[in-house]
DNA sequence: CGCGAAGTCTCTAAAGACTTCGCGGTGCATTAGT
């Protein structure tokens, strides 16, 4: 697979016709989607066969006593057999979309979810439901006795992790019970973790095939067309049908306040959340910060208390639960506290530092409003907070350990256990499948059905695999850091941030909103209609950095996301000569 | 990358100026020891 074809195509190519599903092309397909949105369209007043049977299902099975046009249309390809990735808000019904259609087709469903706690909760809700079985498969119980349920036939729907999902057998039991349906919960995790955090994430396409690749479903609330196409080309979806609700949020109030100094962003972000009636999340970047500003509102006679991964489990679930009830004010966090929040009257979110990307800040910000009520969302903002996130995105492949894993997998002939290997190597585990990872996508290593590794038979030399591997790592790392950029574009812009965002998840919106801080201050420039040389979303080639797609335009310079170097804002006027449309 | 704490320097000593060092997020699973 070649760098191109996994980061590569938003157009032309492959991975564009494959991405394209239906519409036929990437711009289309984005234009029909926005388009189509919630009042209809093809399948809002669709009244097939198979419609029929989703609708029966999901009035008997479950009590629904409507589809929304979305669930439907991703419930049909389904069952008619096609892989669906889905991008639907946070209580849109994305669980429905693999529940119905689960129990129309022969067999059981596997659901991969990223979360034990997930797995329990979704396991809970189907079986106070009634309408089929439901187990999780982790090492919270007897792992053996879930999976005996499934081959048993007592279980409709297993959840598992990716990491369950890495061990051979247990994927040699599932496959046993001919899994009729494959859903993703989370799939933003397949491109936020995978690289240097959670590795198995990056298994899932080949555990997909192992399966028999029935139809898969790869559901998400939050994703740019670049996390989209990762998703797609890492699971291995095939002619995917993607199904992107919009992703206005206009309840949702945008703000950036910018500082020079960390103290007076401290006191500011404390008054500001001090005076602010109803319930809401402040996250932020440390596991120190959440104690100290905790400390702060408390001071302040806030009911706040801080939330990271460092805290005991059970102090977490209380403060989960406290938060759950509208017995705190505010939790502080890190980004630990978030998936599984189902809490509708969150008022404010507020962010003492920028996240990584801006998937994950629309992903944090969008856990406020959703009763549809006005929520504030404020990101206090230091340039210097961006160094955290950059230290945090360092962690590149090591090209002299990559040489010697290719080498030994190579010189050892058959095939060797990863295990044997870590102890060769003096490596942990993890850094070792992320490297493994890397040779597998430069055609080196093969993962054999028992788990173990051999040497492609066909594959490259393994100085020139581990010199590819690296490229791989390095192409990752450039879109990383062009994410990350544009993140501070967001936080920097003296355009409408509205517009910022809905055009960074390629959604086009050519007009102000006239809500956001710089709408109301009047620096939102109006946006460009323009001469059209490069029109939204045109196909364009630069000198140096080639393919690229024009993803917003200003009235004096464009954002092209490039498949080489991701997220690049160019001034009019100086890229005459660099750029054309293709 | 940036911060804060600890250490070093200066050279009458003390206290301020400078340098060095360590640290920073997300969860699964598994295992050892009560």
């Amino acid at each position: 697979m070649s760098v191109r074809q996994r980061y590569g195509g938003l157009s032309g190519g492959r991975a564009g016709d494959r991405l394209g599903g239906t519409a036929g092309g990437w711009s289309r397909d984005w234009s029909g989607s926005w388009a189509r949105g919630w009042a209809g369209g093809r399948f809002g007043r669709h009244f097939g066969r198979r419609g029929r049977r989703l609708r029966a299902t999901a009035r008997e099975a479950f009590g629904w006593q409507q589809l929304r046009p979305g669930q439907q249309e991703a419930m049909e390809h389904l069952l008619a057999g096609r892989d669906v990735l889905l991008v639907m808000p946070t209580g849109g019904g994305k669980s429905a979309v693999y529940q119905v259609p689960g129990l129309l087709l022969d067999g059981p469903t596997v659901v991969v979810s990223p979360l034990i706690a997930l797995q329990r909760d979704q396991v809970m809700g189907l079986l106070k439901a009634g309408a089929a079985g439901a187990v999780a498969v982790n090492s919270a119980g007897s792992v053996e006795a879930g999976l005996d349920q499934v081959t048993a036939g007592d279980a409709e729907y297993v959840f598992l992790s990716p990491e369950q999902l890495a061990k051979p057998e247990v994927v040699e039991r599932l496959a046993e019970a001919r899994p009729s349906l494959i859903a993703v919960d989370e799939a933003h995790c397949v491109s936020a973790w995978g690289h240097d955090f959670r590795p198995e994430y990056l298994r899932l396409g080949k555990v997909i095939e192992r399966l028999g690749h029935p139809p898969v479903i790869a559901m998400t609330a939050t994703a740019a067309p670049t996390v989209r196409e990762e998703i797609v080309e890492s699971l291995g979806l095939t002619g995917a049908q993607q199904i992107v609700r919009g992703f206005d949020r206009p309840n949702l109030q945008l703000e950036v306040r910018r500082f020079t100094s960390d103290d007076d962003k401290r006191r500011a972000l404390a008054d500001h959340a001090a005076g602010l009636d109803g319930v809401g999340l402040i996250y932020v970047a440390t596991r120190r910060q959440a104690e100290e500003y905790a400390e702060l509102l408390k001071e302040r006679g806030r009911r706040a208390e801080a939330y990271h991964a460092g805290m005991k489990a059970k102090e977490r679930r209380r403060i989960h639960e406290r938060f759950q009830d509208g017995d705190l004010d505010t939790v502080v966090a890190t980004s630990a506290f978030g998936m599984g929040i189902d809490k509708h009257d969150v008022r404010y979110v507020l962010h003492a530092a920028p996240p990584e990307s801006l998937d994950a800040y629309y992903q944090e910000i969008g856990r406020a409003g959703r009763d549809g009520n006005p929520a504030d969302t404020v990101l206090f903002y230091r340039p210097e907070d961006l160094g955290l996130r950059r230290f945090f995105a360092a962690g590149r492949a090591d090209e002299a350990l990559m040489r010697r894993v290719a080498t030994l997998v190579h010189e050892h002939g058959g095939e060797v256990a990863a295990a044997d290997l870590r102890g060769l190597l003096d490596v942990g585990a993890a850094r070792l499948t992320s490297h493994v990872n890397l040779l597998e996508r430069a055609g080196a290593v093969e993962v054999a059905h028992g788990g173990a590794l051999r040497y492609a038979p066909d594959g490259p030399p393994p100085d020139e695999a581990a010199a590819h591997a690296v490229e791989i790592d390095d192409l990752r790392h450039r879109m990383e850091d062009s994410r990350l950029e544009m993140m501070r574009g967001y936080a920097e812009t003296t355009g409408c941030r509205r517009r910022f965002l809905l055009e960074y998840f390629g959604e086009p919106y050519e007009r102000s909103c006239g809500d956001c801080d710089t709408c109301r201050s009047g620096t939102a420039t109006p946006p460009e209609t323009g001469d059209g040389r490069f029109p939204m979303h045109a196909n364009v080639r630069h000198a140096e950095w080639g393919h690229g797609i024009v993803m917003s335009r200003e009235q004096d310079r464009i954002t092209v996301l490039f498949d080489s170097v991701g997220y690049k804002t160019l001034a009019l006027g100086l890229v005459d000569e660099l750029l054309e449309v293709v």
